[in-house]
DNA sequence: CAATAAGCGGACCGGGCGGTCAACTTGTTA
DNA sequence: TAACAAGTTGACCGCCCGGTCCGCTTATTG
């Protein structure tokens, strides 16, 4: 399908510079940092941006691409972990802590639908998925939970925290705790609405 | 100080068109909703809109602060409720109700950040505090949760089913549910970092 | 080292944006 | 109802964006 010849080895270099200068410049600059900005950024022409990414969005697909597979690779060795609920804290601080650094929450909304990050991103949400029944078997999260439920509230201690000014670099991990506190089943109160069938 | 004499009717009319078109159009297209297309939506043309609202930023600025009032005064009334913890419980679910209706939280971040909507925006943080603070001395929340918490936390539930196609208009209930079980006593787990200074 | 094609760069294009303005219309008032 | 100020309008401006294109440079290969 995909017999492409290995790039050139300057190629291949400015391929990695403009990588990480979009996803520095996506980070600092929102959704529309302009592709020019990432061009002078990385050190190359604009139009060498748009050679290895046809459009924009398909650059934007391609950074996300790499977090997704990263994020999957933590989770998928924690499902070897000794203590289920602990792995499931676990992968939620990694996850927290990876967008804690850099947020590029918004581009997985915005263009990067491509049928890769589809796949990419469905293996995540299945690895997820294994953590949250492996977890609730184990009595550590509540019975009425599911992985879909994990998913979303999965990015809720960076968006909350987004709002504070000057906040300290750790202050999602408060919320964190408190949304996992909710999750266990001590103390939990019936849930007024099913889990959606989505993600 | 600003000592208006009262728009001429029409222009009045059309103050009003130009508000809820524009809020309607947020809601739809995101931030970057066009003048020209507000415009249209209001049967009014695009100076008319410079007229009423000298930029972009203003017309966000005006359409926040009649938001932020709004669910200011539903914070006032619900000081006076008998049951601090019921209180608390429906303030946040008017909060997010009204976000679900139509989300316009973008506008908060980009723009809109007047002299008036800071005074208001700080008045309705102040009733969030109160509210709290009854509701923690009643027991009905954990000890160790502040207003500025619940400010955070509040728009949690609408931003995790945002990720949702399809989903159900009230899936924002689960995740409330979910989140206020976090922050009640019972099973509380100790904080693992201090609550923030600012709101 | 010579030949070749892969890669590079930046001037350039069309389009849509926020914002301006001067000619025109209309509500208000005495 | 006459006269004026207040309000309206849409063509227009400058700007910046994503994307194109073609002459030039350079890594690769026999």
């Amino acid at each position: 399908m995909t017999s492409t010849r290995p790039l050139r080895a300057d190629a291949a270099r400015n391929r990695r510079l403009l990588l990480t200068a979009a996803a520095d410049e996506f980070a600092e600059r929102g959704l529309d940092a302009s592709v020019a900005d990432i061009a002078r950024r990385a050190g190359v022409g604009k139009g060498t941006v748009f050679r290895h990414f046809a459009t924009k969005d398909d650059l934007i697909a391609a950074i996300v691409l790499d977090r997704i597979d990263a994020l999957n690779a933590v989770g998928e060795k924690l499902l070897e972990a000794a203590d289920p609920g602990a792995a499931l804290l676990e992968f939620l601080t990694v996850a927290a802590h990876q967008r804690q650094q850099r947020d590029l929450s918004f581009l997985q909304e915005a263009g990067g639908l491509t049928a890769e990050v589809t796949r990419v991103r469905d293996e995540m949400f299945q690895t997820v998925h294994r953590l949250v029944d492996r977890a609730r078997a184990h009595g550590a999260v509540r019975a009425d939970v599911t992985g879909s439920d994990i998913l979303l509230l999965m990015c809720a201690p960076n968006y909350v925290t987004s709002y504070v000014r000057d906040a300290s670099p750790d202050l999602w991990r408060r919320y964190l705790a408190i949304i996992f506190d909710g999750l266990r089943p001590e103390g939990a109160h019936p849930l007024p609405h099913p889990p959606p069938a989505a993600p």
